[in-house]
DNA sequence: AATACTTACGCAATCGCATACGTAAAAATT
DNA sequence: AATTTTTACGTATGCGATTGCGTAAGTATT
């Protein structure tokens, strides 16, 4: 990999006039800027990185930043669909991404997120609820240009991309309610992840709004398989004349549905139920879930535009950007049974 | 964030000196060095990324590729789980993942990979079966530094990371064939990704050994749940008296499993299958799966480990490494039926 | 035609670190 | 005690860009 000097000298020109070529910078004649364009393509000439992040401070990285839990990156491919969506849109405006794995430490203490500590990204793309507040608050006083993804933050003005949980968990609800069921449960995680409380509130909307007194809603620690199971367990026991059963995501309604086939409910016929999320497996489930889409790529292309926007304009007004989401009615949902 | 060589003036010592003591290097007193660690902490000075690999030419990167299929990392967490194993090994070596998501163009030419054309990682973890030869073969004679994962080369000496996929294939075989089954189908996916042209050879293996008749082999384009599905049906189609099935991997045993569950078949009295992988959702489908455990986590930890052996020694042999697998029995496998 | 502006480019400082080399003091050797 | 070796540090240069400033030529203004 020859140097930018090195094309100078081969031009003819000065390394000053070379740079201002390759970064597309006035002060110079246009003829002359083809020539070096089409030289520096043909020898290969590529600006090291590293020179010119150390001249500008700027590395063109940004950093994805997620918690470490069984299911983020892994099980649950909701936040690698963001990932993908986050490269996509950042590789086109010629940046790259970072990944950074959040473990109990990191979300503690941004210090400790070493991707920022040494400066190797320009902002940050900090996904999901599981990090502390504290922690969103440090990150944006310490001046660290940053977008929430699946997340929102009442405490300090940090920008947001979410989806439009309120209103699909109302478009999921006013369907099980329009199928007549009235003799609903909810079940969710944890009450402080800001889009549960937001589907359950959707949830809410559709009940109030028609008059249908409010249903059972259970919480619980996580998110997962597991929990659906646990509780559609509890639903179960506590009332078994339930018809619906409203999942927090998909995840949680294939254990929910999963417990229930086994304690001999037929699904849609003696029970429905639906998720949330619209995950791959979600339409190849036994009994395909109906749910509610999230395109997660685009969720990521938005953050990513997001952050760059923010890295242009330091100081431009706080922004939370919804993404819709839509119905997807399939078969783990229909009318109450008699 | 302050600069080395503020810490020394601040301290009362060269530049060169504290960047030697936070380098660990020799040729400074013992309490000097710590006290200038310390101070370092205390007020927070950190070495500029920038500088330093403008200056040694190193990033302390590795860039993280995978081919941009539908798939890889979204809908199949296999290649997500290896990023985060790839992730806490190189973390815990102090250094940093980027992402290249390869689309066709880049699969054809390396010199388009732009973290590699800038040179924003040291080496590559090049991710499965889906890059030409002739890419791999490129980026080899370029001089970067390079591992496959789950994938090999006859074609050049470049560091591979596999898991036992063969000795795996064998053991569901012989699990299949000790349980009575003679009549036997594989369905398999392209037939020149490396793992499954290995696993199907242990698949033959186990049937060769115990001299029954080789089975049906069955390849597609991809190895998606579709797939499964259409490869199921073809079985059925082609020979329904077919009391076993050998999947190249899960999602396709789910596919498959679901095709002859419509079929009317019940697993696994009618009919067993098998998978491959293990993947999360394996144990929680309609009937658990009987598959191949595979360390996706640890596969990543492996791959980057050698890595970093690579760029300390470029000359040394080349390697090919592979993580041993389990079989996982559980209720979609049974007996021969009558 | 004299003056004032632009335009097109070069010069040189700068970014922050690593490191080869130099040197004085301390330790080891004789 | 004189010499050699080692230790512990400082000096200075280079890594490869970016960019403010300077200047000569070209263009516009009057």
């Amino acid at each position: 990999m020859s140097t930018i000097k090195k094309l100078a000298q081969q031009i003819g020109v000065s390394s000053a006039t070379v740079s201002r070529a390759m970064n597309g910078k006035p002060g110079l004649a246009d003829d002359l800027r083809s020539k070096i364009l089409s030289e520096a393509t043909r020898l290969n000439v590529v600006r090291s990185s590293a020179a010119r992040s150390l001249s500008t401070s700027r590395t063109d990285h940004v950093c994805f930043a997620v918690h470490h839990l069984p299911g983020p990156l892994s099980s649950d491919p909701f936040y690698a669909q963001i990932l993908m969506g986050v490269e996509l849109e950042l590789r086109q405006a010629g940046m790259h991404t970072m990944l950074e794995v959040l473990g109990e430490d990191e979300a503690a203490d941004p210090q400790r997120w070493r991707i920022v500590r040494e400066s190797r990204a320009d902002g940050v793309i900090l996904n999901g609820p599981f990090v502390p507040v504290a922690t969103i608050v440090k990150l944006h006083t310490l001046g660290i240009p940053l977008v929430l993804v699946d997340n929102f933050s009442k405490h300090t003005p940090v920008d947001a991309v979410v989806c439009d949980d309120r209103g699909g968990a109302r478009a999921v609800a006013d369907h099980i309610l329009a199928l007549g069921h009235t003799n609903v449960a909810i079940i969710s995680g944890p009450k402080d992840w800001y889009s549960l409380t937001e589907r359950c509130a959707g949830f809410m909307d559709a009940f109030s709004s028609q008059g249908i007194p409010v249903p059972i809603v259970l919480h619980s620690e996580a998110t997962t398989f597991e929990t659906g199971q646990q509780l559609m367990h509890q639903v179960l026991k506590l009332e078994p004349r339930i018809t619906a059963v409203l999942a927090v995501n998909d995840v949680m309604a294939m254990g929910a549905s999963q417990v229930a086939q086994q304690a001999g409910l037929r699904i849609p016929i003696d029970l429905s139920i639906t998720g949330f999320d619209d995950i791959e497996m979600a339409s190849r489930w036994a009994v395909p879930l109906t749910t509610v889409r999230i395109q997660k790529t685009y969720l990521g292309r938005a953050a990513a535009k997001q952050l760059m926007a923010r890295l242009k304009d330091p100081n431009a007004p706080q922004q939370r950007m919804a993404i819709a989401t839509t119905l997807i009615e399939r078969g783990s949902s229909g009318i109450v049974p008699k």
